[in-house]
DNA sequence: CGGGGATGTTTTGTCGACAAAATCATTGAC
DNA sequence: GTCAATGATTTTGTCGACAAAACATCCCCG
């Protein structure tokens, strides 16, 4: 039940990852993380040597970046990481909202007791992260869960493509939900939404969870808002 | 209101394309075409010669593909041609059906005249290009105002993921269609479901107009697993 | 006759070097 | 003081070459 990244064929030895690969999830990790700025230049002989690696394995990492929307191109220019702006971070919400509506949906009227066991033990994991303190340092690891738990929401979708999207969603939102919780007060009760979001999956009322991740989503963009008036003037995303 | 393929920001001279970005476009199309079958292995250094360039700007195109969903990498295996299987022509129709009646509602609610204009054009065109004989050598431009006409049936959504989503899984589709049209009959009437999808939309019916979206897609969908029962069986995703 | 391993060939991934393009700084003219 | 043109510098895109990995072949042994 290994994470679907790697398509690897069955039978297979597993092929070890090229350094392109590796290079590639560092990258969007630091894009996604924030380390590297909404509309930084990525000058790739800078980044090479910081990398450890040559230009080409970095150049073909920015190549798929840019098709999953995280880095844009232009050509005879270079990368770019991609810029944040208030119409963009609506676009995306909207969008994640109906994406997320779907493979919900879908996750709810397939899923298996295998499902409900990892729904459940994600929203263990990620209550039990919660507890031990919101220190700052601490959020990769809550951010991390936090996508696991979501992943095991919709895992029992069986539609490829709209986990696909639906992955990309999620990773160019939390490029803003970072820019909030850099900032912000602890949070808002995000567990008490969770719990209750999981609850009616498990109880297979897709209404009333599809209703829960709009507002889920919705109450994550008001924050980013909040925390980032200047986002409504793009001004991050000029420089 | 040129095609969004290339942001160029505004002001600037349009930087000439770059030889990896006009090499993508050609591969995408042989890709989507056909001409490159599904499954194909992309051995850089045969097909590098045959495209006039080196294999980097290749592989670069390549990577670009991957994230598009045209093409698969596998590490230290290089590159091959997306296969095609029931499975994911399966996932493929649900999957537009359903971004394209979200991107259809909103373009139907937010088109204003030129919008309308558009649509007609399009259409008027796509008939036009209809009559003139259904010849096999024809399938090339009538596919491209196919796909304009869609498109423009879509323009006035103003949701750029949606419309991206909705491209890429177009395109995707678009290489199962080609299986279907290399064969088959002249075909259904299409030429009526594009109009009656137009007047719909056009008439600003929002509900009609889905339901003869999700219409057309199945029925192209059944037309193409009607002359590749094969693709039952994942007989073309071997080899 | 089939399977396992050694060997040679093809292909892939990566690097360093080069030319063209863009960027930046300076100068000079209006 | 503003702007355009010029030149120096950086950065980008592309190529060819090299090492490692995958792949194909053949041979040997059971």
């Amino acid at each position: 039940m290994a994470i679907a990244t790697n398509r690897t064929r069955a039978g297979r030895p597993a092929p070890e990852p090229t350094l392109a690969s590796s290079v590639l999830d560092r990258l969007r990790a630091e894009i996604v993380k924030g380390t590297l700025a909404p509309g930084t230049k990525l000058r790739l002989e800078h980044l090479a040597p910081s990398y450890g690696v040559g230009r080409t394995p970095l150049r073909e990492a920015c190549c798929r970046l840019a098709a999953e929307g995280l880095v844009t191109i232009e050509d005879q220019r270079g990368f770019r990481v991609a810029p944040v702006s208030a119409a963009d971070l609506q676009d995306l919400t909207r969008t994640r909202q109906q994406v997320a509506q779907l493979a919900l949906r879908s996750s709810i009227q397939r899923g298996n007791s295998v499902w409900e066991d990892q729904v459940t033990a994600a929203l263990q994991r990620l209550v039990a992260r919660g507890r031990q303190g919101v220190t700052r340092r601490l959020d990769d690891a809550w951010e991390h869960d936090h996508g696991l738990f979501h992943d095991a929401l919709l895992s029992a979708c069986d539609s490829p493509l709209l986990l696909r999207f639906h992955r990309q969603l999620f990773e160019q939102s939390e490029r803003y939900r970072r820019l909030a919780t850099a900032y912000g007060q602890p949070t808002r009760d995000v567990e008490g939404e969770h719990q209750a979001l999981a609850a009616a999956a498990l109880g297979r009322d897709a209404e009333r969870a599809c209703a829960l991740v709009v507002e889920h989503i919705s109450r994550t963009t008001d924050r980013v808002l909040e925390c980032h008036p200047g986002l409504r003037r793009d001004e991050l995303s000029t420089k």
